[in-house]
RNA sequence: GCGCCCGUAGCUCAGCUGGAUAGAGCACCAGCCUCCGGAGCUGGGUGUCGGAGGUUCGAAUCCUCUCGGGCGUACCA
């Protein structure tokens, strides 16, 4: 897989991004430029205007072209749109505004055959070949196996979990991978604590070692260790009873997180074990490999990397002065192994306390010879619970941590999951706990799953009055497939004329773009807010138009805008990993 | 000190990689159910987009400086 610049990525969203309706209408605007004599910029801008008076769609050519022309923009503007107005391949009225947009209002006839395209597509609404199956690992979470996962890790999986989904609906071969660091120091303080607790437990006395582990799921571990098993580990030599004990702790530190991981709606591709480098040549030949490359040197007995070539504060030891290796050089393997495996891209996915690493990670990865966007490092930032107006404190040394299996038992999956993905990742977020446990109007999960039971009870109500439409991905789901009512044709959808049902569906038929975008952007929340707004603008129909009614025609028309309505929700929850309710 | 992130309505935040009069929710007030789900809809008013320069037809968005707030700055992971 070769680098994709950004020219080509451009090119692709072309292809795959806009609807047909919109390339119609670029054709024309380019053709009509030649005829002008004006050479088309590389990207003709036409985009859905925020103002609906501007139309459907509106381009800004003239206003670039201006300069370039040696006319101002109103005065361009007039001679393109004249030339426009003369054509019949638009499918759109043309007119000018403002300090020289071109505004096009498309024809019923292209809104209704966009809606039909957007019903034609089958199942997966929004699926696109952006990616060109191009190989992308996407590492997020990756806690350290020492204790339960908190809120921060609990919004890292939300996010990177969401954003695996994009990004594989986008046409990128995703692999969604844990890191699990089961090595080195922090694990050998797990195990002396859980050690000191088990002894504890059998009435001796021995206190958790400096800077180890004091919460209660240390005596939880200890607890269930097999007798037999903490008898013979009692009676190694403190290094080796350590290490025995810190082994057994990590299975069941990775087993409960594995398990809560699921229960919040995510699974893994790959749960990647650090040990595993170890236990391999991985580290070594990692090592081997930066010391040829030589941006590797000798100080004070410790191996430095030159990091500060690639503008780092300082050089990071890779080795330190008592032989043993730091965990950069173990994460140097692990990037290195991830290029071995043949990804085209590799996204990590970290918490706030990691983003002073950025720079030393890059710097490996061009130490190693690896493409300048190979990898990117996203920083999901803190999260903050409120509660009562003020922040719940948390302590990690008492033991005062709120867990993600605790916020999920107490607001649930759903909520927790949409929460954490209403705010941009660099952002810090207020988690409201008292509005998340609120199942009400208040709560902006409920509204779009409202939305969704609505139209599901709409599609029921119709089809026991006879109205109904073949919608085969309703298979199995208890909503009626209606086998015997093919889908309206285009002529019979142009009736759907009314504001908010045009802009219903206008927002339908963005949303495989808008999708797109937002992957590219690895900006997950922008589907919250596309959620709401589609959920806004269908209530809004709801109650400015009947589906089930006289009209038979209109009626259907109708009803499939709902089905629309319906997948196009479907897939944003989905993506999402949020349950949409057939009835609430 | 250096680095990264964030400053947008009373509060919490959107603003889709530069577009037209900057938008939602919450909170406050007033309306809307003989009718497909009222967890809904409709109206009512809010802004020196932290500040100052710059780039250009055009800036909340890009650049520089600056002021606030947060986080990071280990031979820990």
């Amino acid at each position: 897989m070769g680098r994709r610049t950004g020219r080509d990525v451009r090119d692709l969203r072309r292809v795959s991004g806009g609807s047909e309706l919109k390339e119609q209408i670029r054709a024309a605007l380019e053709s009509t430029l030649r005829d002008l004599q004006l050479e088309p910029p590389a990207q003709i801008q036409l985009d859905a205007p925020r103002d609906k008076r501007h139309g459907d769609l509106s381009s800004n050519v003239a206003l670039i072209l201006a300069r370039a022309s040696g006319l101002n923009p109103r005065a361009l503007a007039a001679r393109i749109v004249e030339r426009l107005q003369e054509r019949d391949d638009c499918g759109a009225d043309v007119d000018l505004a403002g300090p020289g947009f071109i505004n096009f209002r498309v024809h019923s006839s292209g809104v209704s055959a966009a809606l039909r395209e957007l019903l034609r597509t089958g199942v997966e609404v929004g699926r696109c070949d952006a990616g060109a199956g191009a190989r992308v690992q996407l590492e997020f979470v990756s806690a350290n196996p020492t204790g339960p996962l908190n809120v921060v890790s609990a919004r890292a999986a939300a996010y990177g979990s969401t954003l695996a989904a994009m990004l594989s609906l986008c046409g990128y071969e995703v692999q969604s991978e844990f890191y699990v660091n089961d090595a080195g120091r922090q694990i050998e303080l797990l195990g002396a604590s859980v050690r000191a607790r088990l002894t504890e437990l059998r009435g001796g006395a021995q206190p958790v070692p400096e800077g180890g582990y004091q919460g209660d799921y240390v005596r939880e571990i200890a607890a269930a260790i097999p007798g037999a098993d903490a008898d013979a580990w009692l009676a190694l030599p403190d290094a080796e009873s350590d290490a025995a004990f810190g082994a057994f702790a990590v299975e069941r530190m990775v087993d409960s997180q594995r398990g809560n991981l699921a229960r919040f709606g995510v699974r893994y591709d790959r749960w990647f074990r650090e040990s595993e480098l170890h236990g391999s040549d991985a580290v070594s030949e990692a090592r081997d490999e930066l010391e040829r490359s030589g941006y590797v040197y000798e100080r004070d007995g410790a191996l430095f990397f030159r990091s500060t070539t690639w503008n780092d504060a300082k050089d990071r030891v890779l080795v330190r002065s008592d032989g043993t290796p730091t965990y950069f050089l173990a994460d140097a393997a692990y990037h290195r192994n991830k290029h071995d495996r043949g990804f085209a891209k590799v996204i990590n996915v970290w918490g706030p306390d990691h983003h002073g690493h950025i720079q030393r990670m890059q710097a490996l990865a061009r130490a190693f010879g690896y493409p300048e966007e190979w990898l990117e490092v996203v920083i999901v930032q803190q999260v903050n619970l409120v509660e009562g107006g003020e922040k719940v404190k948390m302590s990690k040394r008492a033991g005062q941590l709120i867990t993600l299996a605790e916020l999920m038992d107490e607001v649930g999956e759903d909520v927790a999951r949409y929460f954490f993905l209403m705010r941009q990742h660099a952002s810090h977020l207020d988690f409201d706990l008292d509005l998340a446990r609120r199942q009400s109007d208040e709560n902006p999960v409920y509204y779009v799953k409202y939305a969704y039971a609505r139209i599901c009870s709409i599609i029921r109500k119709a089809a026991s009055s006879g109205l109904r439409l073949r919608a085969p991905e309703l298979e199995g789901s208890g909503l009626d497939p209606g086998a015997d009512a093919p889908l309206p044709q285009a002529a019979a959808l142009e009736r759907l004329e009314e504001p908010a049902e045009r802009e219903l569906v206008q927002q339908l038929v963005d949303y495989p773009g808008f999708v797109r975008r937002a992957a590219e952007a690895r900006e997950p929340h922008r589907l919250t807010t596309y959620s709401e707004e589609l959920a806004r603008t269908f209530h809004r129909f709801y109650h400015e138009q009947r589906v089930i009614q006289e009209d038979r025609d209109l009626g259907l028309a109708r009803l499939a805008l709902c089905h629309a309505t319906r997948r196009v929700l479907a897939s944003a929850l989905h993506l999402m990993a949020i349950e949409a309710p057939q009835s609430m």
